[in-house]
DNA sequence: AAGAAAGGTCCATTTAGTGGATCATAAAGG
DNA sequence: CCTTTATGATCCACTAAATGGACCTTTCTT
């Protein structure tokens, strides 16, 4: 068996199958098609249908029956509830958004780290009707790409920032992300870090500006962070002067509310 | 290879993985061991650990540094996210349960079919001081075993439900079901038929009783079901009769909002 | 400090998974 | 209505991927 060379461990298959459940969920509610599923994965077409009728068989997936296409099961749905538990950080943010697009007008989101990268884990809608929709729930983008992404890089101590920004070479050197060179990036960590905020005028789609600010968990680690985002004509300096106290503000009761545990975690496991 | 016997499909170490993964969202917000996993699943603790550690990588579980322990990782949360819009049910059903918690002092519940069982997505806590604790969201059970899944099992077609009767014989003939026969259970069905309601008189566990009305979608399927209970000394007829009104009029409320699609779902899939 | 239990690793064996080839069915086109 | 084309579904001989018995390491227990 090659071990020796690329293959990480005996997992081939299971990660397939993981690679595929995720490309259905970042298809979002229309689904994904068998033959889009075998292009993006790369797979040969027998394999990709086995793994996906072994998702679907344990309710990770379902299968119209009439489009045939493939979308996120129940199972997968539940496994998610029950994951909230463990990201209270969620809930807790729900008010703070939803006073943030109040207060300002525009779109509010929740991001937190998850490996290299940075989830949107919501968006509350703002009410001015020229939006950016670059950041939706569920979007994922390089540490250090966008302000809320930016704000979570920049709490990170710096070998940490170093180990993540190498690990995202190969991504960050796609033409997508091609305004985040290792220097850029570092420079922004640093102001990011001097300001206390982090700040995005439209690195990654002209014209769609963010403001961020990070939040801290209890053990002092980046748990995620608070961003708005607008048409750049929305973002002057006195805009940004106005909307940054908000952002504080509720940031600052975040980190306050992730220190309170609260809620019975209810009593489980039992062995005979 | 075995194709004969038993073995489904080529997807041993896919089924594997995914028992793994809803054996650690079972285990709840403590997390699950890994011997208990071994110890649960029957495999040998090197595929275990391999299989676990891939679920790892990818982000569906988390693997506590210090304790060792599984929990229920980011990826998971986001997938279940997503789902989240195919699953309006829950969201829709949230102000019905609220009120109806709030009119009867009582927990009430959301269930939904999946396959041949009935999950529990939502449970909305009473106030009442006495309570029984036995169905917990994420927990399910074979269709026809308590008030909401009777009441869903009822919504089928004679020939479906013999069909998941069926399916469910092995599992209905543990300890733990014993008062389920199929004889007891094509009763209860037919009884739940003609009142129009699902009446669970303490049959999984003594003492806990339930009523449940069952919700269908907007193609007629069953939908899922709003459900009551209590512990056995709430439920005389007369507060029987003042609670079923509620959950009628709660359930046909669901099931018209399940009429109306609202909310624009937001393009996607692109391709090169 | 010895013993027990849980976590972690190695690697020869073989079965589970692979994928090229092929068939079936559903849209698109004449 | 009958091709053509695209997509979905299936078969099966071959072998690399996954397996798991044996063994090592760390962390509690006594």
């Amino acid at each position: 068996m090659g071990t020796t060379i690329a293959g990480v461990d005996g997992t081939q298959s299971i990660e397939r199958a993981i690679a595929l459940l995720l490309a259905v969920g970042r298809a979002g509610p229309e689904g994904a098609r068998p033959t889009d599923l075998v292009t993006e994965s790369g797979l040969p077409k027998p394999t990709v249908r086995r793994v996906l009728k072994a998702l679907v068989r344990s309710g990770l997936l379902d299968q119209d029956d009439g489009s045939r296409r493939y979308h996120i099961g129940p199972e997968a749905y539940v496994l998610g509830l029950l994951a909230g538990a463990r990201f209270g950080i969620h809930a807790m943010s729900l008010g703070g958004l939803a006073r943030l697009s109040q207060a300002t007008g525009d779109s509010a989101f929740l991001s937190v780290p998850r490996d290299t990268y940075s989830v949107c884990l919501h968006r509350e809608e703002g009410s001015f009707p020229l939006r950016t929709h670059v950041l939706q729930m569920g979007d994922r983008h390089p540490l250090g790409v966008g302000a809320g992404s930016l704000a979570i890089l920049s709490m990170f101590p710096d070998d940490e920032v170093e180990r993540i920004l190498e690990a995202n070479t190969a991504i960050l050197s796609t033409e997508l992300y091609k305004s985040y060179s290792p220097k850029v990036m570092r420079e922004l960590v640093a102001r990011t870090r001097r300001d206390g905020y982090a700040f995005n005028p439209g690195m990654l789609m002209p014209g769609s500006w963010g403001l961020g600010v990070g939040v801290r968990g209890p053990d002092g680690r980046p748990a995620g962070a608070l961003s708005i985002a607008a048409i750049e004509r929305r973002f002057d300096d006195a805009r940004a002067e106005t909307i940054l106290p908000f952002l504080q503000e509720e940031a600052a009761r975040l980190e306050q509310r992730l220190r309170q545990p609260d809620a019975e975690p209810r009593p489980r496991q039992a062995k005979p």
